[in-house]
DNA sequence: TGTAAAAACGAAATCGTTTTCGAAAACTAC
DNA sequence: GTAGTTTTCGAAAACGATTTCGTTTTTACA
């Protein structure tokens, strides 16, 4: 029931318990001989050392915090997979909160996270949070912190991302290069920064290939639990205010294949009729038929590298040595299938 | 840069440690002067208590374990979510471990929680697991665990699960009920007690319906990263193998698409020629045409269980008083679609 | 045999809180 | 002014491990 202490294996050997705890770690001071007895005693009764001890003494707990906006997502749980698969070869634990997308909720898990003294962070930050002071307090207290995929760009600390634009722009060369001679957008909310990129990336390819930009052809979406909702509204919706329409770059797979739905159900065929190509590279994106065309945003990298980064903060910070920042960009790629 | 302290509180202010901390805690042997100050004071000095000194002293760290086979998994994240928002509701914070369906893996993980002293323990177990002995000791040294979808039945502790049995014969009979004369089975991997249950429900609603039991008609999935893959190789075997089914029971909605991929390849028309029931209700379920007719598993709701179980065990525990172990059923239902 | 060096051990401080228990201070009532 | 309460405070002992530094013991060698 009690765990076993490191005075109790002292008692029942008849040495002192500094002896007991440096036999345990390998001391050169300690004799073959006592090391052996300790050890096999430790053993014999489970001893584990106890964590909060070691933790007030060291002042590490060799535990990190996630911060992500939502579990129950394709990427997001890949992402932390990537983290936890990096976590554990290193010997970290990662405490795992959930901001639901609030500014509020991020806010508090983050003030959670430092009264548990966690060793470093990682957060993606929430759509509505506009006011970064939470997050650089964290940084000038000089605790690590690693922004992924949604990230402050004005905040000083290291970032882990895709680039947004870019791969807006491939997407949408690639309606333009199978053909399609009026592109839609369906982007996503007005505030959330990726979104943004994306729809950047979605003009400056329009501009490039000498198409006029139409705002009329860019669709919102709140991208939240309905999107697939939301693709089949927006896509009845564009149908009704167009009859011109050959290709559409959607933002968020979940809602390319609402938007897909509705276009078969309406008898409009893809890709012969409407082009699609969706963002993320879901795993129904290829399950789907016509399965889709999509960007390919890697989650599980995302994950690894953004831990891998917080470690090197950490160390740089055990060693005292400056913390240089840095920004990763991961590559994406275009995957194309039926969809094109 | 680092933290302040209770000394450092009590130094500024000449009153000695004890009486800044029960201030804090709003002792009533601090006058209301003294609290005031101590209070205005740890605000501007942006206080925090010191997580791993309060866990030291008072022996508990308000942090759970939760082991689980694979994050990346709509079912599993969705049981992530509800233990999230429960035990945030309760002021808990969870440290969160994949084990990969490795047996060992699970065994180490579930080491590093004990280290960790943690509250208490949250596991669905490995597939692959079929020695209990880190389990019940868990539960021998006293420490609180709840089982959760995959359950050691042997074991003597809370679960929460669905009756997979019971799911399986109400999917089955949903397909005798439309008329279904020749029906087969895709299971899942021959040890894991899920895919047992849910082929026995099977076969008894077959037997009910005075049905004979052909198993050569029972096919089977490891249901691993490539269940989609698996569906389509077991439905394209389904059909040389055989050319009289009507009906197909298919463990997890995955493969279940998978093998209606083919069968829509193939020009065979569903439900027309064959109906077909999932088990989970996927997202994807509903967003695939046509949608899929499968058993809801309540994930979200089966964390929240299994938290809230924990927390009860954990004041059980607090109290001295018994700790009663309780089996929780939660009900699934059939979610009627175009697939049948 | 004596002394210096090396090896083995232990006392005690420390990490930052919590909480008990005793002491001091302030108040009450006669 | 004294005895008895009631408030208010602080000293100190935990919690369990780590680590420094000093002490003892053993070994080595002259």
């Amino acid at each position: 029931m009690s765990q076993v202490t490191l005075v109790q294996i002292a008692e029942k050997l008849n040495i002192s318990v500094s002896t007991v705890s440096k036999a345990l770690k390998d001391y050169p001071d300690v004799s073959d001989k006592t090391k052996g007895l300790v050890k096999e005693l430790a053993k014999t009764l489970n001893y584990k050392p106890n964590a909060f001890a070691v933790n007030l003494r060291t002042k590490e707990s060799k535990t990190i915090g996630l911060i992500i906006p939502e579990i129950v997502h394709h990427f997001f749980s890949n992402v932390i997979k990537g983290i936890l698969t990096q976590a554990e070869k290193k010997g970290y634990l990662v405490i795992i909160l959930q901001s639901n997308e609030s500014y509020e909720l991020e806010k508090k898990q983050l003030d959670l996270l430092l009264r548990q003294r966690v060793d470093g962070i990682l957060i993606s930050i929430a759509n509505t949070t506009r006011n970064f002071t939470h997050l650089s307090d964290v940084i000038s207290q000089g605790k690590p912190l690693v922004m992924f995929d949604k990230i402050a760009k004005i905040l000083e600390c290291s970032k882990v991302v895709i680039d947004d634009r870019k791969a807006a722009k491939v997407a949408t060369q690639h309606l333009i290069d199978t053909g399609c001679k009026r592109i839609a957008h369906f982007r996503g909310p007005l505030l959330a920064q990726n979104s943004i990129d994306r729809f950047l990336g979605y003009k400056e390819a329009l501009e490039e290939n000498n198409f006029t930009y139409d705002s009329s052809l860019v669709y919102i979406c709140e991208c939240g639990d309905s999107s697939f909702e939301e693709g089949k509204f927006n896509a009845k919706k564009l149908i009704q205010d167009h009859d011109d329409i050959d290709g559409v770059f959607i933002n968020t797979d979940l809602v390319a294949i609402g938007a897909l739905t509705v276009f078969t159900e309406m008898g409009i065929k893809v890709p012969d009729d409407i082009s699609i190509v969706g963002f993320s590279n879901w795993f129904m994106a290829s399950v789907i038929s016509p399965s889709l065309t999509t960007i390919n945003q890697p989650g599980f990298k995302m994950g690894k590298a953004a831990f891998k980064q917080l470690y090197k903060e950490l160390n740089q910070r055990k060693k005292n040595s400056p913390i240089v920042y840095e920004k990763i960009i991961l590559e994406t790629e275009l995957i194309k299938r039926d969809s094109t």
